[in-house]
DNA sequence: GCTTGACCTGTGAGCGGCTCATAGGTTTAA
DNA sequence: TTAAACCTATGAGCCGCTCACAGGTCAAGC
């Protein structure tokens, strides 16, 4: 049983595009048809797609996957590395959470000073008001 | 007065690759010394990267900011626009934040669980059974 | 005047994870 | 059998830097 790019897409609920970058970056490897040079997919990619799948939604940036699929695949435990990776992506998403957060106030502290202020024509000496005004209040 | 990339970057406190990032793209636009090529920046260059970065901590795009600078220079009001931009942006960085808290939660649920779990050695079943226990509890 | 070294320069390429554009091949229906 | 629909692999583009690189500039020391 041999898919094409779009079977193992569809098998797999992802776009064929990122089935396609996948097998790009070395991630997923088929063979060719030697007839007309299309990719060719065993079953076990999608074992493996489904893989990337779940820890992409835990995390794991593309080259993590591919480092663990590596270890694994040469018999070593990917386990320690695993919990490593997870522990600081927690510690770095708490950053950017916070970060996230406090863009939001300011943009939604910006947008309720503007609320009553006026269009202004820019001039000589602003660009834009609104924005230069944002955050001196 | 004439500033280099390292005089302007020093001046609005960021660093020199950014002036560059942001000369090479068209968001400020400097003359050349004749002498050696270099970029030389007036001081309104300085007035224009100050905007820039206040935008920026707004959420506006780099693309967007250079649409404003271009619709402030034709004498147009910017202000629809910008107050349209951040109000969507706001939307969206709603949908982020939640996302990034879900990740967040996926994260340490699954580390959690796997307090007590041993590490395994690789098999044919498993690439590693930590992250295919994820979420199935 | 000369050299050494620190520091600076512009430019090309790379990052991540897709996504789109393109030119061409395959399949399906009439 | 021809037309249209759909699929293919590949190159380039997205964003906002950041790094690598080869070469230029400049001040200190002899």
């Amino acid at each position: 049983m041999l898919y094409q790019v779009k079977d193992l897409a569809k098998l797999c609920k992802v776009p064929p595009d990122t089935v396609r970058h996948y097998t790009r970056i070395g991630l997923l490897k088929p063979e060719r048809d030697p007839e007309n040079g299309y990719f060719q997919y065993h079953i076990s990619d999608s074992r493996r797609l489904e893989f990337i799948k779940k820890a992409k939604s835990l995390g794991f940036s593309l080259k993590e996957i591919e480092h663990i699929l590596t270890e694994s695949r040469k018999g070593k435990s990917p386990c320690p590395m695993v919990r490593e990776i997870i522990s600081q992506r927690i510690q770095e998403n708490r950053v950017h959470l916070e970060q996230l957060m406090e863009l939001q106030l300011r943009m939604e502290h910006a947008l309720a000073s503007w609320e009553k202020m006026p269009d202004g024509a820019p001039n000589g000496e602003h660009i834009c008001h609104l924005i230069e005004s944002a955050g001196n209040s």
